[in-house]
DNA sequence: GACAAATGATACTAAAGCAGTATCATATAT
DNA sequence: ATATATGATACTGCTTTAGTATCATTTGTC
């Protein structure tokens, strides 16, 4: 049971980090150094940031990226819905012979009501404000 | 992100139906055929519910199951420790080399809060309240 | 006592997701 | 030209999930 992976957390502190470079482009080495997140890695997680839009990259030498969206619009939950699929907690378990009362399950129910509960929590936490949190630490 | 894997829920419905059941013993054969859950996975649960003391089996003919515990005191978050190992939600991410500030670390106390809601919000449920609500939709 | 019907114990398997690595192509500042 | 970036893509190893398969043991019934 993990809220979050260890793509999804590498790609938040990465975000984190070069939110607080501001406008400046950061390249995978810097982040590597200050992250110490595995450098092919972080160069795959990078450039589905990049297609997802929520980087921007420059190619050649002094090349890197910089934020695309704004950082307190881009929600954990953009990032967990990116690198984990789905947000659902509790996906259909009975696939072969879905239960017809499904909608009515309590069991069901008592899940999604957690689950829903726990969307809203992490649709509240963006980049930003994360980033404030560990500026006013002095991590990072 | 699951919050509960399919064994946890078989078990869970397992359980709900033996309750139902009060003191009479319930054997596999019966269970198959109310909840469609393939026979094979469904024994190598209730075996395990039996070890961990949950269940109570007797062999030979007539023999099954019935409750060990009181289903008031049987809550999701025993059954998920169970089948799911682990109750943290995020377990440690940086393996190799771990965050010394992970203690004061922001993207692991905004985590951990919602870890410590979830779990508080599973261990108000139990197989009880569960079968209660089960019972009066008239379902199983 | 034989037998059928139940659980106990254990080992095995297939598929999917997670956490990366490796290589080559392409763009660009100097 | 060349060094230094990213882009695209394919591959690998490990773990978890969701089961299946077999044989041993116990027990009620005839």
């Amino acid at each position: 049971m993990k809220l979050i992976t260890r793509n999804t957390d590498y790609a938040i502190r990465a975000l984190i980090y070069i939110c607080g470079r501001k406008n400046k482009i950061t390249s995978v080495s810097e982040l590597v150094a200050k992250t110490k997140i595995p450098r092919p890695f972080l160069r795959k997680l990078l450039q589905i940031l990049n297609k997802k839009g929520i980087l921007r990259s420059s190619k050649g030498q002094k090349g890197g990226f910089m934020l695309a969206a704004e950082p307190q619009e881009i929600f954990l939950t953009d990032l967990i819905r990116i690198f984990q699929g789905s947000l659902k907690l509790n996906e259909c378990l009975f696939k072969k012979e879905p239960c017809v009362k499904k909608s009515i399950c309590p069991l069901n129910k008592v899940i999604r009501d957690i689950e829903e509960d726990v969307l809203k929590k992490l649709k509240a936490i963006n980049v930003a404000s994360l980033a404030f949190k560990f500026r006013k630490l002095g991590i990072n």
